[in-house]
DNA sequence: CTCTCCATGTAAGTGGTTACATGATTTC
DNA sequence: GAAATCATGTAACCACTTACATGGAGAG
């Protein structure tokens, strides 16, 4: 149950409405917690609905119309609370790597090309990462707290990518290691 | 879609009944696509009706009666033409990074132990993961292609689990580093 | 003869994805 | 006033999870 959590936080970050939102997931949250806009809508129902956030009185309350939402103090609350819960891991899931296994059963042909893919898809990634980092924490804004545990966030991501590239990197070069493989 | 090419994988390995599967994916192929029993008997039924896997004939066709299958030519050709599918990875999803996130809003006092339990399971799965590699991959044998591809698997999931040790160490460091935080 | 374990399932619920619907606002 | 775009939704589907059901075989 993390959606309606990631929404309070972004909510608490900034007064938002759904499409707002869903922008923001794109560029920012969703690094980590990814979702679409009938997703959210769907939860800021839910979330209304509890009585952790509310919908800002808007002119016009219609259809179509744009509808800000902030977090009312429960939803301040449940987010707390949930901060401070314990859980596991979830266990890996790979397409990738299932793959791989597979290609040692019924030998794969095309695994290499898609290996080079992943490689660049995360190179890219990493890259975009890499900027937000010199734009959003330059060395000097190193004290406050929530930006220390923001940045230590994004180096998360930074890290992850980097094993990734580090990882297929390694994986091609013994791809055509000694034994050498596909014609 | 990838549920029905992992047992797909693991019966070309080994024919199997369903709970030998279920045990083998706790400790092999569930290390980079877990499953349940529940997950295994429904999707085996599946494959069976689209012709890909049989159920070996039985002395006895009964409930609570032991079914072996094995892959059908149909099924094996599946799998071939599934290892050289494109598939973009799947974005991260990380709720331990979600609740940082979160703590820069709302603060979180239970973070840091939270952050020392994640990193102690990481730690013993690794431990883990290098026991096996021990046992089923020494130096000797690296020339087979299939134990190759099955090792870059292999060593796929321990640089992931050594990532998330030296993440976290490094965060809990940071996390009482200049400013010193929780008392 | 009951208890436990092996083995195969059924059913309900949840979270996420994909496809589609519809009203409002701006642009040409 | 037609087209594009902003904005909010609905509906159907799918994979996975959790809880429960049932039957057979061996141990005491």
């Amino acid at each position: 149950m993390s959606l309606p959590h990631a929404i309070l936080t972004a909510l608490l970050e900034k007064p938002s409405s759904g499409l707002e939102l869903t922008r923001r997931f794109d560029r920012s949250i969703g690094y980590f917690w990814s979702s679409t806009h009938q997703q959210i809508y769907r939860e800021l129902g839910k979330l209304e609905q509890a009585g952790y956030i509310r919908a800002l009185p808007a002119p016009v309350p219609a259809r179509g119309q744009k509808k800000e939402y902030e977090v009312l103090p429960a939803g301040r609350e449940e987010l707390a609370g949930w901060v401070d819960t314990a859980e596991d891991p979830k266990p890996l899931r790979s397409a990738l790597l299932l793959r791989m296994r597979a290609a040692a059963v019924v030998g794969g042909r095309g695994l290499r090309a898609e290996l080079e893919r992943h490689l660049e898809l995360h190179r890219r990634q990493l890259a975009e990462y890499r900027e937000i980092e010199v734009r959003d924490f330059p060395p000097e804004r190193r004290a406050a707290e929530p930006d220390r545990l923001r940045h230590l966030v994004l180096r998360g991501g930074i890290d992850l990518e980097r094993f990734w590239v580090e990882w297929l990197t390694q994986a091609l070069r013994e791809l055509d290691g000694p034994g050498t493989a596909t014609p």
